[in-house]
DNA sequence: TCAAAAATGGAACGTTATAACGTTGCCGAT
DNA sequence: ATCGGCAACGTTATAACGTTCCATTTTTGA
């Protein structure tokens, strides 16, 4: 097995544990746009908000219903959608692709590679950092002569929680 | 730079240095699912040679469009799913999550973990194989207590062609 | 203060995927 | 021979996801 130095954790961040508070991620989040001048308004942040409050990858079509709850008038796909290319820009949140669906980015912070392991079971997304797989592909890159502009990796599965529940 | 034994490569395999005869692949997968005790049917293979014609990653809707032109009547869409869902469970085909298109496995007759550099310019999508990133993904999930039924590797980009054309 | 830029609203449309149900054709057993 | 079982395929409708286009409002910055 690895060493302590390289193993992979849900969080590597030793002072949040795993433990994020939404509410703090999102002043963190109002905080990083503020230093980058871009603007954090309204409509962008209930978004990131419903995505922290949802706890689970969740889809646009979700999104656009509960954005438009509290109006008077439902909000249209576009309104959204904007929204979440501003939100994944920022890497405030990010787009899983093999479930159409979007999760906020527990550490904006700092730059990472975004590694999901997605139970088939409980639809939950686990976001893993481990820098030596964004090192192969960047070999991998090099060795052909590709520039890369993102990266998607994603892991399907069973969780440990729900291969112990023996859930199907 | 890494050593020759794990030097990633568009193809691997010696034996046909990138060259995949499409005619030859086909045979392969009609052979392959033969020695399985599993139906190569005319429209599976239908499907399974417009995506070797294509060279590209192909939708799914493309590949209803053509399946349809020689026919009376046009097929429908879960003709063509389910053509596609046979192929990707015998590892024929691959699924490129973040293009929703479908690519012909260049060798089907190994496991292998595929690694996609997708260019956006010229839309191909290259196949690499390293085993070293399959390593690194079961180590992160054994950590974690994950069972992992499905890895999905994409990475976006440019290739050197169109770096080297200037296709912006 | 005013013009440019950024952000939003909203209708319509395009694309991708699946649900639900029926039909065909083969094949082995009575 | 014909019946039942089964896998594959056909057909229609609809769900789910995403974009285009144009108008309007808000913010920003000379």
């Amino acid at each position: 097995m690895a060493k302590p130095a390289v193993r992979p954790r849900p969080c590597t961040d030793p002072d949040c544990g795993g433990g994020h508070s939404p509410n703090e991620r999102i002043a963190l989040a109002v905080s990083i746009c503020k230093s980058r001048g871009v603007q954090m308004t309204a409509l962008r942040r209930r978004v990131l908000e419903l995505l922290w409050e949802r706890g689970r990858p969740t889809g646009a079509y979700e999104l656009i219903e509960a954005v438009g709850l509290g109006q008077s008038r439902p909000v249209g796909p576009p309104t959204v959608y904007r929204a979440l290319e501003f939100l994944m820009a920022q890497d405030l949140v990010s787009r899983i692709e093999s479930l159409n669906a979007y999760v906020p980015c527990l550490h904006p912070e700092r730059r990472h590679d975004c590694l999901f392991f997605i139970c088939r079971s409980c639809r939950a997304a686990v976001e893993l950092e481990d820098p030596r797989i964004g090192g192969l592909l960047a070999e991998n890159a090099a060795v052909v002569g590709f520039v890369e502009t993102r990266r998607t990796v994603e892991v399907e599965g069973m969780c440990a929680q729900c291969v112990e529940a023996g859930s199907a």
